[in-house]
RNA sequence: UGGCCUAUGGUGUAACUGGCAACACAUUGGUUUUUGGUACCAAAGAGUCUAGGUUCGAUCCCUAGUGGGCCAACCA
């Protein structure tokens, strides 16, 4: 297989690099570190497709570390989730770690840091601190501790760590320089007093890290190579690198890799919200039923929802890694799964808006078992049997008693055909006092091969099984919730975000498992949801089929608008875009462009011209354009004025000869 | 009164580090079809934020401007 070559992402390029300028492969090492204090989101995964697709892609091991250094907001119960989202996805951590198992190392290197004059306790209130911090465009002050002994340093810590304070009395802070332009460089705390139960070192510690002194020197532990983080944590690379060469002093005997910190776009998506704090949120407020609720961002509500580790995969890569801010719509997600379900679901019917209809010339007590194919994207799924009858339900929207012939459903005196069935004819229909339709009749016959426009799904009232489908609809009612610096992203909740259907499904899926994910034919994508019980069938909708026949429809009440003809460019636009290019390419196509401009200027009028007379003198392109144009001008009549003998002869000065040229030939 | 990052079709990402701006989604037509799905074919859509500079040649390198983002938690 020719390897195809795939462009690399800026990621993939540093590491190339790398790679080219004496790093080994075997040494390349990589790390997803997710604090466990929230479910993952789709966010995330753009995370975990990155480091982990490194991983697959050299070869390389991947660890899983869990930044536990705030025993305030970590709980086991999101290490467990964050561990079955990841093996869902599909990826293999090489190793399980914490920065927990760290806690004794960093505690040692920060005495060395002490010893070594590099960090110091301060005993200051979090205000006061604060005070001399400065902010971003002010400088910051040194505070009164800063010079404290290295003795007395020292002996405050190891009281720190023994649980002789209180929670802010004093904090360890490296000494690096206060009046620094990253504020991350002011002095940044390294421990804190915390007396609090932590998931996994228990009471073992009353003082904790912070992020910075943990999670630089955790990757230098595990000897990472390439850390790997979104775009907010920039600024904290010269601290990781500060962190990271001081400790480097101290161990580089048994830890030679220095990791690098490289930062990327974090993953947007329209109409949805990333953060873990408002989605905790929603949960907590009971806007939806959990973190893995259907409609929730969440791996967990994903794939409750039907998502496919597949599909998210591959969402993943079509995102692609860069480092701007980016939007990514929703429509692509719905794509990917679309995508991956097509080729993999088994196709069934269900009528989610039911109508009764009686095919008045079937016996009435006849009934027959009829072939239907599972799925026409896989030959090797098989067929199953469906069972048909005098009566059947179909979508109360695929009848009309009359229509234009852009409807290709049932209407009264046309045919159509039931899928797997047969081809019937509308004759009548039955409607009840209020003119609500509730029943269509019609007669059917056997010959199957005739071409008809249209085919339904349906179910057979008698076979039918009835089930709950819960239809979603995006959650939030604004492109960007989170994004309104006046109005709070819960303003924008969807109050319709979840509809509850009363539907009738063919009777072979009263075995369906829950999670099984089926295609209900015309309709869409739909699985089994958790809530299922052998007594009632609960589907959720994961993403509707493409539907063309929709966007048709809301068309005629817009029909009057003046159908707005195709604006063609203004011909001097055409001449500017060929003008652009035109030093640039071969002879031939110069050529091209040069009869192309000269056909356009007949379009062109003085005023549209002048404005590039000052075309600057760089753009050489533009003015051979702009001179060829004019001289269709000259020949049609312009006049010669002042504007163009200074545009002329500015360019018969000019170094490009090909300018010179059309100059002199006018 | 600062520092850092960033700017390419509607969206996202490319362009082998300077050589006719490509791919995917979305959009619009068409063909096939027992799913108005899928598949296939095609079209349209940017001349790369602006102004300078270097160069035979700039999306790419340099400078300045402008727009957007991040940075002042004993959070990560």
């Amino acid at each position: 297989m020719s390897e195809e070559t795939k462009s690399l992402n800026f990621i993939e390029h540093i590491i190339e690099e790398d790679l080219t300028n004496g790093l080994s492969k075997d040494k390349l090492r990589f790390r997803f570190p997710p604090e466990p204090n929230g479910y993952l989101h789709i966010g995330h995964t753009k995370a975990i497709g990155i480091s982990f697709g490194l991983g697959e892609k050299y070869n390389a091991p991947v660890n899983l570390r869990f930044d536990d250094t705030n025993p305030a907001k970590e709980e086991q119960e999101y290490v467990d989730a964050i561990k079955r989202d990841i093996k869902w996805l599909g990826y293999e951590w090489a190793n399980e770690l914490y920065s927990s198992d760290y806690f004794i190392t960093l505690y040692n290197w920060a005495v060395q840091l002490i010893k070594d004059g590099k960090a110091y306790v301060d005993s200051q209130s979090s205000e006061a601190m604060a005070q001399q911090k400065g902010t971003p465009t002010q400088p910051g002050v040194d505070g009164p501790y800063r010079n404290r002994s290295i003795d007395e340093n020292l002996d405050l810590f190891e009281r720190m760590k023994n649980g002789e304070f209180d929670e802010g009395e004093h904090i360890l802070r490296a000494k690096i320089d206060m009046q620094h332009p990253n504020m991350l460089m002011r002095d940044p705390i390294m421990y804190r007093v915390l007396k609090k139960h932590h998931h996994r070192t228990g009471n073992d510690w009353c003082i904790y890290p912070m992020y910075d002194w943990t999670h630089g020197e955790s990757d230098y532990i595990e000897q990472i190579s390439h850390s790997l983080c979104s775009l907010e944590f920039k600024p904290h690379r010269a601290l990781y690198d500060w962190f990271k060469e001081h400790v480097y002093e101290y161990a580089s005997e048994s830890l030679p890799m220095q990791p690098k910190q490289r930062e990327f776009a974090r993953l947007n998506l329209s109409y949805t919200i990333m953060s873990k704090r408002k989605l905790l949120k929603l949960v907590q407020d009971g806007v939806v039923s959990g973190w893995d609720d259907p409609r929730m961002p969440t791996i967990s509500g994903l794939r409750r929802r039907g998502y496919t580790p597949n599909s998210i995969r591959h969402f993943i890569e079509r995102v692609g890694v860069a480092k701007r801010e980016n939007v990514i719509d929703v429509s692509l997600l719905e794509f990917c799964i679309r995508e991956d379900l097509n080729k993999t679901a088994p196709r069934v019917m269900a009528v989610l808006d039911p109508v009764k209809l009686i095919i008045t010339n079937y016996p009435e007590d006849k009934e027959e078992w009829l072939e239907a194919e599972n799925n026409p994207e896989d030959s090797t799924a098989g067929s199953r049997e469906i069972p048909f009858s005098r009566e059947v339900y179909i979508e109360r929207a695929d009848f009309k008693e009359e229509a234009s012939n852009k409807f290709f459903r049932l209407k009264l005196g046309s045919e159509v055909r039931l899928k797997n069935a047969y081809i019937i004819k509308g004759e009548n229909v039955v409607k009840n006092a209020e003119g609500h339709i509730t029943e269509i009749h019609c007669t059917y016959t056997t010959d199957t091969e005739k071409k008809v426009k249209g085919t339904l799904h349906w179910v057979s009232t008698k076979h039918a099984v009835k089930a709950e489908v819960r239809e979603y609809d995006r959650l939030f009612i604004d492109e960007a919730p989170d994004s309104h610096q006046d109005k709070d992203f819960m303003e924008f909740v969807n109050p319709n975000s979840l509809k509850i259907i009363d539907a009738f499904v063919e009777p072979s899926l009263v075995n369906a498992k829950i999670g099984e994910r089926f295609q209900f034919q015309r309709l869409g994508y739909f699985n089994v949801d958790d809530d299922a019980t052998p007594e009632q069938l609960v589907f959720n909708k994961t993403v509707g089929l493409r539907d063309s026949w929709a966007k048709l429809k809301p068309k005629p009440q817009q029909q009057n608008k003046p159908q707005q003809p195709q604006q063609k460019r203004p011909a001097i636009e055409v001449i500017k875009q060929l003008g652009k290019k035109y030093t640039n390419v071969p002879e031939a196509k110069q050529e091209k462009s040069k009869a192309e401009i000269l056909k356009l200027a007949e379009a062109v009028s003085y005023d549209d011209l002048q404005p590039l007379f000052n075309t600057a003198a760089k753009k050489v392109g533009t003015r051979i354009a702009t001179m060829i144009t004019l001289g269709v001008l000259l020949k049609n009549g312009q006049e010669r004025n002042d504007d163009i003998n200074a545009f002329i002869s500015k360019a018969l000065d000019d170094k490009n000869e090909l300018l010179v040229a059309e100059a002199k030939a006018l």
